[in-house]
DNA sequence: TTGAAAGCGGTACCAG
DNA sequence: CTGGTACCGCTTTCAA
């Protein structure tokens, strides 16, 4: 049973040097045509596979970046890990994928094992971007990273988002604009997400320069699939509300859902809106109204910012998309039933 | 500028030998605890990282999987990844992702990619699982590989999926009981993908079966996010359809907003039925009419039985998962409003 | 133009 | 229980 051939076993059977092999491979302008051709038609015939390992160890760099989602079941992750990925084909760049399922406490972990995998640089979607260990791990280390979806408030670490509390702003002064005067918030709970509480103070701070008092605001697991319960009160308790902006889209098409389950029509009886945009085919977004910035694209922005940083063209900084809202064509008008009880 | 430590680095720190700090990162109980804690100690001082690579290059295997799928930017393949990851993460595995684009012509690059990383197998969801020089190749190279969604006709080569050409059927049939005589598939590619071929025979297997002759048949390229053109011909030309399958969940929502662009209501004027249940959250399915099985859950699978196949404790075989239709709620009665021209 | 040889950071066998 | 040491497969001087 022979072990997969080696470079040595390329080098005997062309009857050349593993040195020249490794020209070959690497820099074939260096070696005589002739050469280049014995050597290829060697690794041929033993169906050589040069083993990257080998290599990477040699290496200063292995070309190899690490990606961190809280998970590739929220389309918008899975879209910018397909714009990371697209870009680090075109690189010829290795993709390492670690999820953390919205736990700050495997986020170390899992940055840990990367950084064993000796990444050259790291494209993380962190629960919370300031004063997170691992920021402070890399930052020590001096390892590449940039920073997608958080918007941290260090200016010296690299980040690629929309303007989280602003697009909360937008969606909600929409809604407010056409009528609304009792809103809630569906916001993912605040500790595995900052994005969440971005986007709570951005809709706060809608509500009060229109002068409402009261923010409802409901925290919920992400991936909580059933929001029944946890609306009730909203949908149907004495504080009853018009209109629910969701801090994601997932969230949106799950409160959409409850609101049916409460026999009430979206929009209609109540506005939904979501903030997010998942882009996925431009059509999942139930889209009544969405911060929306293309995800594919931030993921390939991100990546190519983060070439630019390992190779040390450039620096860290935040880049802060523009976030356009989509058409929120049926936003509107509220006309909520009188009692809807369940 | 000190590059990073090794362990010759904490041998010397700790005053042992480098084969104890080995031991003491691989086999704890071999060393008395005083020793451990001593290395230990070391290790923490200075910040040691093993490097994953040098193991690699040592062991006969890896500990890493690679992955390939068409894309993530469709709900389906990223949340079966996330299953993946998931379970990777339970073994202590890396995951090593690559896409192709539905491009067969790119399949070959990728897994050649993750071959040349020593992966330890492979989990892949192919254009085409049949004569696939992919397929030919890892079976030469006798690497372990099971393919997710395909359904290779080879017995001998492990596959999990639900049956497509089934599933296919069942929702025509649906659809036929419900009144529908005048169906049309909306498919994607067949080059691109063995599912849909196997899903268009499924469902004109139903037709035939209820005596209908003609399958209508539309092939558009995935990711086709507008299919106002493509479906022209299908919802306002000479042969009116009153039912559209649809061979993946992405391509209904697509189809779906096309109807809807020619004025009609889905359902009512027109049902739309897709195949695949993309169960993100489980509800951004527009639930007309579903061939379900979660996905995530078939990634985790994929991967366990993957497992199986790398340690030897398991055969190829092909699985093919029961599907479940959702509940159709909506799937007809059908109404098609008499002329509609744009 | 080509080759010999010294590692890269680990693992594990074999002695002591 | 611990240490010396020979690799794993590849890159890269340095000489020839």
């Amino acid at each position: 049973m022979p072990s997969k051939p080696t470079m040595r076993d390329v080098a005997r059977k062309s009857g050349l040097s593993i040195a020249t092999v490794s020209r070959v491979i690497n820099s074939p302008d260096d070696v005589p045509a002739p050469t280049v051709e014995i050597v290829n038609a060697a690794m041929r015939h033993l169906n050589y596979r040069p083993n990257i390992n080998g290599r990477r160890l040699k290496m200063r760099h292995t070309r190899t970046v690490g990606v961190l989602v809280p998970t590739l079941a929220n389309p918008v992750f899975a879209t910018s890990v397909q714009g990371i990925e697209q870009e680090a084909h075109a690189e010829g760049l290795t993709v390492l994928l670690t999820s953390s399922n919205y736990d700050p406490d495997r986020e170390m972990g899992a940055v840990s094992a990367l950084l064993n995998n000796r990444v050259d640089g790291l494209i993380l979607t962190l629960a919370n971007a300031d004063s997170n260990p691992v920021v402070d791990l890399l930052l020590a280390e001096k390892i590449p990273f940039v920073l997608l979806f958080n918007q941290p408030y260090r200016a010296d670490i690299a980040a690629i988002s929309v303007d989280n509390a602003q697009s909360a702003y937008d969606i909600a002064d929409v809604m407010i604009k056409r009528g609304h005067r009792s809103l809630a918030m569906v916001a993912g709970r605040f500790e595995s997400s900052d994005r969440s509480r971005q986007r709570y103070d951005g809709f706060c701070r809608a509500l009060v320069d229109a002068g409402i008092e009261t923010p409802h605001l409901v925290q919920v697991g992400f991936g909580e699939t059933d929001l029944i319960e946890p609306l009730r009160d909203l949908l149907c308790g004495p504080a009853v509300v018009t209109g629910l902006v969701c801090s994601t889209d997932m969230l949106a098409i799950a409160a959409i859902n409850a609101c049916r389950a409460y026999g009430l029509s979206v929009p209609g009886d109540v506005s939904v809106g979501g903030i997010d945009g998942i882009s996925v085919g431009g059509l999942i977004t139930p889209k009544l109204c969405s911060a929306v910035q293309p995800t594919q694209e931030m993921g390939r922005q991100a990546l190519a910012f983060l070439r630019g940083l390992i190779t040390g063209q450039s620096n860290p900084e935040s880049l802060l998309l523009p976030h356009h809202l989509s058409d929120g064509e049926s936003i509107g008008p509220f006309r909520r039933r009188s009692s809807t009880r369940i």
